[in-house]
Order: C-alpha cells, then sequence, then structure tokens
DNA sequence: TTTTAGATTTAGAATTATTCTAAATCTTAT
DNA sequence: ATAAGATTTAGAATAATTCTAAATCTAAAA
C-alpha cells in the first residue's frame, strides 16, 4: 500500500479527530489541506486504511458509516435524538456469542440504541 | 390501520414466507396475485405492519433490509458467503447489553457473520 | 536516468434501497 | 350520498457509496 499524501492526510485527520465522523465530514476536513481532493479518493483511503487495520469503521444503521480512529474491536452505542455516538466495551462479547449460538464467528455488527443524559434532561 | 387487499396480502405473504425476504422479492411475490401493486405500497405496508408490531424486520449492512414472519426479539446469523439468515435466540441478551454498559437502552441492531455448513464444505 | 508496470487520483456517472410527492381512489362513519 | 381521512399509485428524489476510464504518480528495474 502506497503511503500518497492524500492517504497520510486522511490517515492524520481519522487518527486526530475525537469522536467519530463520516466519510462527507471527513472530507470536508481534508479540503482544508488539500482542496483538490476528490471524494472518491476520501472513501478510497478510507476503504484501504479499515482493510490494513489501521483504522476502525461503524455502521449506522440508516446513515452514512462512521470512522474510528481505533482499529481495536469495541461497541458503539448511539443517542436516539442527538445521534451522537459512544465507545462502550463488552467483556469477551465475542467469547459470548459464540457460546450462545454455538457457531464459529468471523464478525458482528452492533449498535445500540439509548438516550443520552443530556437529551433525557434537556430534550435536545 | 386500515387492512386493505394490498396490506392483507402483504401481510399474508409474509406470515406464509420461510425464512426472510427483502422487500422487492415481497413485491414480486405479491404482483402474482395483485398484477398492479407498487412497490411504493410494499414499502408502504411493510413499514406499518412492522410498527404495528405484526411482523418483524432485520437490517442488513451494505445490503436491502429484510422482513421476518415473526415480531418477537431475537437475533440473526448471516453466513458471509451464501447471504443465507438464520434466527438465533441468545438467552436474555438485552439484559446482559443492559449490564455491562450501564445504561438504560431502548434497542438494538445486532447482525453476526459466519460461514454456513454448507459453505464450509462445498466453498459454495 | 529513462522506462515501465502498477497503484492511485480524479470527475462524474451509475447504483441501490428507500422515501417523498401529488393526484387519484378507496373506506368508514355520518 | 357525502365528507374526512387513509391508502394507493407512478414516478421523481434522495443519499451513500461504488464504478469507470483517463490522467497522474510512484517505486523499482534497466
Amino acid at each position: 500500500m502506497l503511503l500518497t499524501k492524500q492517504r497520510s492526510l486522511i490517515l492524520n485527520i481519522v487518527k486526530n479527530m475525537d469522536g467519530h465522523l463520516s466519510a462527507d465530514e471527513i472530507y470536508i476536513l481534508a479540503r482544508n489541506s488539500m482542496p483538490g481532493i476528490a471524494l472518491a479518493t476520501v472513501y478510497n483511503n478510507l476503504n484501504a486504511l479499515y482493510a490494513a487495520g489501521e483504522i476502525g469503521k461503524v455502521k449506522i444503521p440508516d446513515s452514512a458509516d462512521l470512522y474510528d480512529r481505533s482499529p481495536i474491536l469495541h461497541d458503539h452505542i448511539i443517542c436516539s435524538k442527538c445521534k451522537g455516538v459512544k465507545d462502550v466495551r463488552i467483556p469477551d462479547f465475542l467469547g459470548q456469542l459464540k457460546e450462545s449460538i454455538g457457531e464459529e464467528i468471523d464478525s458482528y455488527d452492533l449498535t445500540i440504541n439509548y438516550t443520552c443524559q443530556k437529551c433525557r434532561k434537556t430534550s435536545c
């Protein structure tokens, strides 16, 4: 995998962002440093970096995928009102799944819907 | 909620299908009995029946939603090769989630990726 | 240093699932 | 019979992502 200037810019953005951003949001940030960059390049590189295990990716039902600075397996809770995403770690979740299903599991996609503290109080 | 002939046809198809079908597949079946039915009507009714708790819906990442004859909460494993979906029941999964996260959870979306027995043998 | 093969980038078109729109039609209760 | 509201229809619109093909870049070989 070549480390082009587009790719290293995108890696840099993802590694330094806090929270979780979509390809489109990363594209907007990338254009600040490199105005001519194409959206397709952002997608290409996010895919390549994810495939190479450099970054994480979160599938949000009915919404754009989000990218995560950490490639380490963990889970996500998303607020149904404000759509804010938080990382959560469920101890040995994969082990629990395998045990209760009795099949060898490759991977899983999980998003947990809740209402965050702020939204519960202020009704956003 | 009115029970129109379109709606009862669609309910009937879903309740009698085995396995899981997409809106488009249900549309094709519906046209056998009612050739003029619109795809939008199939979507409208699947949404209405799901909202009314009559049927289930499964979100498949990067693919069309599937509908499920049962509205009762359960989980799904999907074969990465043949894309076949099977129901699984993980005992008190919601309880486990709540406990390990320490938040009140509204709902969750989970799909588990595996390779089914057939595909493991025959490489499909 | 030139060549070359392969990887990457770009712009824009294409794809796919689903929702939206607005007009027509149907239902149910009056 | 009528009116209000729900549903249906066809087709346009939307949104996220991938695809295409040509141009450009990179790294390594000659």
